[in-house]
DNA sequence: GTGAAAGCGCTAACAC
DNA sequence: GTGTTAGCGCTTTCAC
């Protein structure tokens, strides 16, 4: 914006070469420059207010301190957590953090990719991969430094940190089983996502184990992950299974205010006639009526996790694909009752 | 991240020197060179999927083609779409935006502030600005382009865009005197803001004007904006004001939630007994019980507009620091109701 | 321990 | 119309 001390400016002043102040300015090579030519520099780089042009840097060094991270959209509550966990442990590290929103829209984020790559990332994190995704598909192929957060890709070639799901449906089906519930009906979320098939999967499975009803007809399944959709799909589980479920978990908890509008307008009462469960633990769920009894996902230690991988591989070259799970805790609220 | 093609490829492969393939790619020179060796250098170019390297190119312009956002909370629903209607204009502008978070902390700003202008952003949009903000003031001394979006500061040096308070507390207070209340509170944003003491300045005036009780005890400040603190300043505003009021208009929706609490806590019926209005329309406020009335303000035309005063100043190098305010509409939920 | 010089990839002023 | 050259600010190899 402004004209600004550079490197040769902090030379001159200090009376010594470019070269040597540059050494002198760098904690990894100052161990080569005399004690008094260090204080000299550094006193002169203070004096002029110098801070090093990264555009210079970069260009030598072919590295940007610059990490990406793709999200679906900022609205949603679930992801500016995600993104400052990343971002605590990304600033701290020398890297900045560029947040890119793809709008759930797969040629969208194939472009912020390419743009992302194109301005010299050094690494990315995402958080709206779809289970077969090109950009995903490409970063493993080529190898690139890239970590999946809240969602992973099929083909699991590349490291993920995620909630664990598998159990945060078992502890959800569980509290319904426990609460006296046998048909539990699901909201499923998108199959073209890892966590709308993974819920579903351990859904069943649970319901196999805890003695749940299996009726086929009581999952549904979302196009999307939306209010709207919540309500279309809980039409349709409401119209098809016979007799209707008791209880209800949803795939997550926009899904879930969406099936709290579609009994509220057919006139069943929450936890009253059919209890109800959500999944994330978005702000605010909590301020419904009733209240939202829902998994409870660490989504800021998922970011901080996803960055710490990446950080190991940004400076450490270590790499694994290896999916991190977390832990998630059942939150329990109001929504949810007794089978009377 | 790994080997791009370089502008010294894209020019050997179509057999020209890299100084012309530069003219041939760049639109602005085009016209220079012949019309054959243009198709040839593109060819060649899209051959290797050749892109520019944007270090290289912002060491010779000095322009990085990056725009700092300064918000101070993500997660604060206010703020997604402020930035993505200031995106929506960036992109197409070809400018990357940055998005920092200050944690509504002013030291952190700070940081924030310096650590953009060291990677040479080309210009900042902040939403984080105090009525007396250094970096803000900083901003304004060396002339950087800087827009202020929501919050102004109170040297109005900088243009900014934001909602039209004024109009906003006008059409609330004049709803609810329309519904016969006269005895209204109002929980006051943090005086250091712009939009705290813009919101309770107008709410005297109109109270004024519209024959409202003008009992100073019915204004309560608070320190910042939260439901904790909302609910706190709810305590005192019906501690101290005798009678209590039948209306109170919140400094935002935040406030009003915090204000839902204390209420209910208090056994008080909201609209029975006390009429509340937020400000914003954050999403979710239409699903709380009730849904609360509130001043919708068009976050992302704000976002998108100070996008535009940017990009005027740093494309076309006008600059005026004139504040934009953007219309806002009072939305009626229930909330409110007429006094009993 | 420090200086000299090359070069990262690009643009732009200047030749021809 | 195209080639040549210099140089943006920095790091790093090579001399000395």
């Amino acid at each position: 914006m402004s004209r600004n001390a550079t490197l040769k400016d902090v030379a001159e002043r200090a009376g010594v070469h470019p070269g040597t102040a540059s050494r002198a300015l760098n904690p990894e090579t100052r161990s080569l420059v005399s004690e008094g030519t260090v204080r000299r520099v550094l006193q002169a780089a203070k004096a002029l207010a110098y801070t090093p042009n990264p555009m210079a840097r970069s260009l030598k060094t072919n590295r940007t301190m610059m990490v990406g991270i793709i999200v679906p959209d900022l609205a949603n509550a679930l992801f500016p957590p995600i993104v400052r966990g990343a971002d605590s442990v990304l600033t701290p590290g020398g890297y900045l953090s560029i947040i890119a929103e793809t709008d759930n829209d797969a040629a969208r984020e194939r472009e912020i990719f390419d743009a992302l790559l194109a301005r010299q990332v050094d690494g990315l994190i995402i958080a709206s991969a779809r289970r077969e995704d090109e950009a995903v598909r490409e970063a493993a192929d080529r190898h690139l430094p890239v970590v999946l957060v809240n969602r992973r890709d099929d083909s699991a070639r590349l490291p993920a940190v995620v909630g664990d799901d598998t159990d945060g449906v078992e502890q959800a089906v569980r509290h319904l089983v426990d609460l006296g519930h046998r048909r539990i009906g699901h909201l499923a979320g998108p199959a073209e996502l890892s966590t709308g098939i993974q819920r579903a999967r351990a859904f069943r499975q649970c319901m196999h184990e805890l003695g749940g009803d299996l009726d086929p007809a009581l999952i549904v399944s979302c196009r999307v992950y939306s209010e709207e959709e919540g309500a279309r799909a809980a039409r349709e589980l409401f119209d098809t299974a016979v007799p209707r479920p008791t209880a209800v978990l949803a795939g997550n908890d926009q899904l879930a205010v969406g099936l709290y509008e579609f009994l509220r307008e057919r006139g069943l009462n929450v936890p009253g006639d059919v209890s109800v469960v959500g999944y994330n633990d978005m702000p605010y769920v909590d301020k419904l009526s009733p209240p939202l009894t829902t998994v409870r996902v660490p989504h800021a230690r998922i970011g901080a996790e996803a960055a710490r991988i990446l950080l190991r591989r940004l400076v450490d070259d270590v790499s694994d694909a290896t999916t991190v799970s977390l832990p998630v805790e059942l939150v329990v609220r109001g929504s949810t009752a007794a089978r009377r």
